[in-house]
DNA sequence: TTTCTTGCAAAAGCTTTGCACACCG
DNA sequence: CGGTGTGCAAAGCTTTTGCAAGAAA
């Protein structure tokens, strides 16, 4: 089950780390991996804010933040100028099909670009750490609207 | 020249759409096309700042947006929270390498990822309008170092 | 007890807009 | 002239941070 690898990973994390863990923090990550994906600290916020009215927007905005060092999971920036952040799959990184007519992300993952993007890097010289690939377009129930 | 090209979709934009040509538009789109890719707006503006220290921010705001619905320019969302703005090749679309170590931006293109992306796309139904694929991680100077 | 956390409110950044005056056609 | 554009300042948003009180270790 990822999710208990995402919070042994968190614990873990926080243990090295010489940070603490907190009541605030297991909920926001409990939360977090429940939730949808590609959530914006505010999303995130305002589901916490039903059950745990008490916690703070910048408490939820630190966690995620941690969440996103450790490796629980990934900052995504789309092109609405939010960040959004989804747990972390850790092995199967995936990337984005976004629809530009109602907003639905896909995902997607494909070893062949991916290998080509690694030949790419390595004729610049480059080492990649990471990287980000998003297709904008009209999902099928857009395209025939 | 691509340039003269860029200033002429602009111009065939204006007249189209009722606007004006002002002496401020075709300043900031010399400048634009004369300078380096990937400016904020707050790049070009303090670039025009020392020639034409009377034009304003949100002219040179507006006016990237304007350069960017005529597709004279891309807009650019990297990570770091800044809108960035690089002149229309056209035909020739381009992806970016970008180093986390200097911050240096290289851009390659690759039709083989593109025709991938295609494929992608039309298995789950999408029609892509655009993408953007950024790779990140260390050049090779930086990971010299 | 010591150190890290939290929640609140305020500060920062960047982006966007309202307005009165200026300019283009 | 009439409508558009400009510059300034102010407003909006999201992201960050300072701080005093609170909670873990």
């Amino acid at each position: 089950m990822p999710t208990t690898r995402n919070k042994k990973t968190f614990r873990d994390f926080l243990a090295e780390k010489g940070l603490k863990s907190t009541r605030q923090r297991e909920i926001i990550l409990d939360e977090f991996l429940r939730a949808s994906s590609h959530l914006s600290t505010e999303d995130l916020y305002l589901r916490l804010r039903k059950k745990h009215p008490s916690i703070g927007y910048a408490t939820v905005y630190r966690t995620l933040k941690l969440f996103a060092e450790c490796g629980v999971a990934d900052e995504c920036h789309f092109s609405d100028g939010q960040t959004r952040y989804e747990a972390s799959t850790s092995e199967e990184h995936h990337d984005h099909l976004i629809c530009t007519g109602c907003g639905a992300i896909l995902e997607f993952e494909d070893r062949r670009i991916e290998e080509l993007q690694e030949q790419v890097a390595k004729e610049h010289g480059f080492r990649i750490a990471s990287h980000r690939l998003e297709l904008y377009g009209l999902c099928a129930r857009c395209c025939a609207d």
